[in-house]
DNA sequence: TCAGTTTGCGTAATCGTTTGCGCAAAGTAG
DNA sequence: CTACTTTGCGCAAACGATTACGCAAACTGA
């Protein structure tokens, strides 16, 4: 049974006649305090069930040991990912790390960053939506001396430190992969968005045609916001052409289940008559049939760089660093998928 | 350029000539303050840049207008549809929530709690891990007057409000629609753990059998951790018997797909040798090939109920209301792993 | 033994809001 | 015009912890 009151320092102060600052003190480990005097007050904390009030803490030192971070969704392996690799980080430091989803809707991004301010966060860490264009909410948090990191899903119109994949060189990999398996008609899924992830991935494709002298064809790059069904609908597309393409390199795994999907219901041989490609390396992709050739975003690293480069900004303080922009080597995940050995 | 001073209520106060009480008030909307008040101090509140401090407010009024979330993982899709529906609550109501994982990690488990209960929130909303078998870290909760609803992975050992599946029906479902396409041996992948949700299911499974006079065979029943290896190591168990089952049933579909992986590994049939199912609907079950029969949790229903449940105890504050325990029921997805018509 | 240091703790201010109480001015009723 | 209610706001005490400063007692060294 417990007391509905709420036990505080100052009631374990005066049941051993001493002073609540001595209590507080003492609850941290101070060193002019004395060990007998600690172990009575650790003691009675837990007779009265104190239960210590990180709000009252906060308050008074202006700093709260959360950090908010801030994803499109969480439901996505990719981005799952990367928060237990912050997690992980944050939590060896003491601090709570609290998950907020902007389920890419730009204004919930923006009421986001206003409650996480509101809540003192400490800082915050995102990924940013991908409908998100204007970026003033994050030059807010900026412009308050709160520390910002992003990561994957980034922009260049903020003077921020980030962390992301090569995606250019990810892409271009795979490219280089499809061409070396004999591929010759290389289509490409994008995404119309300004995010600079599938700008990047685009570009590794093009530049990739481009060095093996590959003629690019526009009508190989789909459009679409690359989600299981829009990856159906674009192979259609591509199917329609007077000549099929050889190989689809899908800048999302899902809109390249979605490919596979159409050419599976066609009795289209992958990889024979069309090759196969995505990128994330979502879990499914290793278990699909056949098991799709993708690209690893290095999602724990990706987290754990993220998170010490958020501490490395926090430590720094007021006096800042200087922004900083880390880009971690993708893998290709060569799967049969392509493989036509 | 913004001041690196923060701006309070006090200066906004200051700067108009009236007491921070009167700006508090305006901000609150309070009905005791003239629209020309409050119309100057939103004016000067957005001139300074003034960031309201939450902390500040939480600790004067004990509410933090957050609320606690605790799930295993938040990156397998029943539990981030889950989250998704307990924002979709609770953000209506304004209310913050703050997604911790405890990995199914008893030990992460109570830390998070104690994290939760230090940080104030204004209550507490989780699954329960698979390894946790004592639950002092929930009676402390409740024991605080806090309130706590449990949803999918529950215990009958709190007296608290639960909203779950009905897991056995789901179970039942299966197994009966298994005997009607002509399965006979019938195995089942379970848990070892006390969550009694897998219990519920492995009672719907001998129920099912029992009702259909199928005798029980105890070598079909394999215990694991239901992960997808673990689901390759029981199916391989399985074709090691004497007479090999014409049908599994998971419960889970990562185990399921892996089981999916051996029978297409060693040229087995589904549905024509083994049909097979599992339990969940994730996601990647849809396109799997054959496509996966499964079980629908119902898991954005499932958040919306736990959240509106979660406030209802809420708002009954002190008083508390009776635990109830709400049970939905799951609709059985059926594809072609288990269609031999 | 005496000045100087260390040890151990108390005093009181502070973090930024909220809110019960009070009070004058303005409005209303009779 | 009196008495009462409303309107609009100020005063000051919270909420629960932290911490700069101070001060005695105990300890240290020469």
């Amino acid at each position: 049974m417990s007391t509905k009151t709420k036990v505080t320092i100052h009631d374990i102060a005066e049941k051993l006649n001493i002073t609540a600052s001595t209590v507080s003190r003492a609850l941290n480990d101070n060193p002019r305090i004395s060990d007998a005097t600690k172990k009575a007050v650790l003691k009675t904390a837990k007779q009265l069930n104190y239960q210590p009030n990180n709000i009252a803490a906060a308050l008074r030192h202006g700093k709260s040991y959360i950090i908010g971070v801030i994803v499109p969704t969480a439901d996505r392996f990719f981005f799952a990912s990367v928060v237990r690799g912050i997690e992980e980080i944050a939590n060896n430091l003491n601090y709570k790390v609290i998950i907020c989803q902007s389920y890419d809707n730009y204004e919930k991004e923006v009421q986001t960053i206003e409650a996480l301010l509101n809540a003192r966060v400490d800082g915050i860490i995102a990924s940013i939506g991908k409908n998100t264009e204007n970026f003033d909410h994050f030059k807010k948090v900026q412009s308050k001396g709160i520390p910002l990191v992003l990561f994957d899903r980034t922009t260049d119109e903020l003077e921020v430190s980030q962390v992301m994949i090569d995606d250019y060189l990810g892409s271009y990999k795979t490219v280089e992969h499809l061409i070396q398996q004999g591929c010759r008609r290389i289509a490409h899924f994008t995404s119309p968005k300004k995010v600079s992830v599938f700008k990047e991935r685009l570009r590794g494709y093009t530049d990739a045609l481009r060095d093996y002298e590959i003629p690019y064809d526009e009508q190989l790059v789909i459009k679409s916001d690359l989600q299981l069904e829009d990856g159906r609908e674009s192979m259609k597309k591509l199917l329609k052409l007077k000549q099929m393409p050889d190989a689809v390199f899908s800048a999302s795994d899902y809109a390249a289940m979605g490919a596979m999907q159409v050419l599976k219901e066609r009795d289209i041989q992958i990889p024979e008559q069309v090759a196969l490609a995505g990128f994330s390396n979502e879990p499914f992709t290793s278990f699909t049939d056949p098991p799709l050739t993708t690209v690893d975003q290095r999602s724990i690293k990706m987290g754990n760089i993220t998170a010490e480069l958020f501490f490395e900004h926090f430590k720094a303080g007021e006096k800042g660093i200087v922004s900083q922009k880390t880009v971690l080597k993708p893998e290709l995940i060569v799967r049969k998928s392509t493989l036509r050995k």
